[in-house]
DNA sequence: ACCTTATTGAGACATAGTCTTGACTTGACC
DNA sequence: GGTCAAGTCAAGACTATGTCTCAATAAGGT
């Protein structure tokens, strides 16, 4: 066994047949530390060591290997967090960024009568919730 | 009156306290000629005589309004596209690129749903399904 | 230890914007 | 119709997010 103890992206990588390189192992290291949602440009600030295409090319085999999931701002821009592998969608608070999941029956019934709904296959889908997270209100009611 | 006739992009410019400049007039002349979803790029190829940063300002200015949509493909780059003012998705063929909108009544009931279930307060969502449609089916269906 | 092959970093290139600045228009007021 | 402030413009610098190439390096099987 070649297991990293604690490393599930480690894992997917291995799973992947990747090489395990010193900066993968680097990178790994530095993603199981974060809790919150991050953007590839400040991980490449984090790490003035690893190159900025080697950082882009890992987290997106990381992502699609499903060790990492990769979800959009308002605005379009990308953030990565580490989540469940198993299938789910994002709740993001405009105000302060973070990034939780959700699971609801309510989505996956809407995503099947979509099915029948739509001319041609559904072969993929993309749905994000922006929120006021609960701090971001009470941060801004105690402003007032 | 100063209603520009057939224009609702030059009537939304203008419901919004813009000021009617020959660029303006240009560009929204350019998007009503337009049936399917465009990149910015593309006008921006199309009007040279229009400066890039007044193209993307000018279709911001079009998406707050909510004469344009802005949607995007699955790898994340954005199409705009003239739609209908009232709430609806989008669903984007991943082969031809080709938007088409869509209500349902499965989706409203299911953003209600969400906002009982997420802690804070829902500001918006975004919901693109992916397809294949029947033109790009057939055509990859004959190419056997 | 060796050798093949994947991986790396640097830097060029692409796309999608935003921001600044000095010049130019609009449109409102006379 | 002329004036003028404020809004808008183009050019180009800058940022973020990637991708690609290429020469150099490092993994890892034998």
């Amino acid at each position: 066994m070649t297991t990293h103890a604690g490393s599930d992206l480690l894992a997917a990588l291995e799973d992947q047949g990747q090489r395990m390189t010193g900066q993968r192992m680097l990178l790994a290291r530095h993603l199981e530390s974060k809790e919150d949602a991050f953007s590839a440009e400040q991980i490449t600030a984090d790490l003035p060591g690893v190159g900025r295409a080697t950082i882009y090319r890992t987290l997106k085999i990381l992502v699609d290997a499903g060790a990492l999931c990769k979800t959009q701002m308002p605005d379009g821009s990308p953030r990565y967090k580490r989540d469940d592998p198993v299938h789910h969608h994002h709740v993001v608070c405009t105000t302060c960024g973070k990034v939780g999941e959700f699971r609801h029956a309510a989505v996956e019934r809407m995503l099947r009568a979509m099915q029948n709904d739509v001319s041609g296959t559904v072969v993929g889908h993309r749905l994000e919730i922006f929120i006021t997270c609960d701090e971001c209100l009470q941060g801004s009611s105690t402003q007032h």
